[in-house]
DNA sequence: AAGACGAAAGTGGTTGA
DNA sequence: TCAACAACTTTCGTCTT
């Protein structure tokens, strides 16, 4: 997913060669499946298999074993052999390769510290500290990704998407687009676009309903990101919209495979393009449920989708004009 | 009484001169 | 920069179950 999108940002040649060494030299690997989706993938190791493991796909063969080449029998024995750290992240402004020194005064095995490295001890972590968050990019990253997280875990939404957030986020900053935008306005788009990217589409009052932003300016920004960094996405599909409307209105897993259906046949007729996702996915579910005698209210649906009840009035309308449903609702 | 329907007027954003 | 425009909303009265 990260791949994708790096190729439609284009390269930045102010970009230090340090960096992008770092960069291109971040293992790439599969991370979803790109038959169903699922991004939860299991490594078989034995068999030296990538399965996907909602629909089963081998996703990838003959992978290298990632795990350690030790054993450990204890928590102890583990501690002592273990050499890596987390994984590197693009939601923590240093990817989480930072170094920490503890607060206490034992190394890392536990034991004291003598009392004459007390004072340089004291020195390392004061210069840590300065060292850690310094620059204007840094504290401007810092502050904007803790803030993205804020958001974004407001709305619910997965990891994944925090991580796409987080790298457009950062070729936003690389590309010097921040200045004369708030952090705000920016870390509120990147969201938009990484959720739209993901297919988890969120409507762009949602976003601005849990940033401190407003819709105009969250639509401005992001209209203006995908313009300078070149990020093409396709208009979200009113299909994406309804696995989440579905849930919150306690429909069926059929109505949403009816209503799917139907918006489909609809964008066939081309009865979608000019209109609103939501409302579409919206009359397309509220014909799904009565077809299917989980009848709601207008209103309900209008509620979740966050349209009123005219527009599902009007699409459904048309809707069943069109697609000669036959059906009297 | 609640929900569905539709007409009419108003709103915010896009487009093209 | 401005007017035209389409989509959508708000409001409200009427009909149906």
């Amino acid at each position: 997913m990260n791949e994708e999108l790096k190729t439609e940002i284009p390269d930045e040649p102010r970009v230090s060669r340090r960096r992008r060494q770092q960069e291109d030299n971040t293992p790439k690997r599969t991370t979803v499946c790109p038959d169903c989706g699922s991004t939860d993938l299991i490594g078989d190791y034995e068999r030296a298999e990538v399965v996907c493991a909602n629909c089963g796909l081998v996703i990838d063969e003959n992978i290298v074993d990632m795990g350690p080449e030790w054993r450990a029998f204890d928590h102890e024995q583990r501690d002592k052999r273990t050499r890596v750290g987390a994984p590197i992240t693009y939601t923590i402004h240093d990817k989480g390769l930072s170094t920490m020194i503890d607060w206490r005064n034992k190394d890392i095995y536990g034991r004291d510290i003598p009392a004459r490295n007390r004072a340089q001890w004291y020195r390392l972590r004061k210069w840590q500290r300065k060292i850690r968050i310094s620059g204007a990019t840094e504290r401007n990253l810092a502050f904007a990704l803790s803030e993205l997280d804020r958001d974004s875990s407001r709305l619910g939404l997965p990891r994944s998407v925090r991580e796409s957030a987080s790298v457009v986020y950062r070729s936003a900053v690389e590309n010097k687009l921040i200045r004369g935008r708030s952090i705000e306005g920016v870390v509120a788009a990147s969201l938009y676009a990484a959720c739209r990217r993901c297919k988890v589409p969120r409507t762009l009052d949602e976003i601005a309903e849990v940033s401190r932003v407003t819709k105009k300016e969250v639509g401005r920004t992001y209209r203006f990101l995908t313009r300078e960094l070149n990020i093409k996405l396709p208009p979200t599909s009113p299909v994406d919209y309804v696995p989440r409307f579905a849930s919150e209105l306690g429909l069926s897993g059929e109505v949403q495979s009816k209503s799917i259906e139907i918006i489909e046949k609809a964008m066939e007729k081309g009865l979608t393009s000019g209109r609103g996702p939501t409302g579409v996915a919206a009359a397309a579910l509220y014909i799904a449920s009565v077809l299917l005698g989980e009848r709601k209210t207008q209103r309900d649906v209008a509620e979740v989708a966050g349209v009123t009840e005219v527009t599902i009035r009007n699409r459904y309308k048309e809707l069943t004009e069109q697609l000669e449903m036959g059906v009297t609702l």
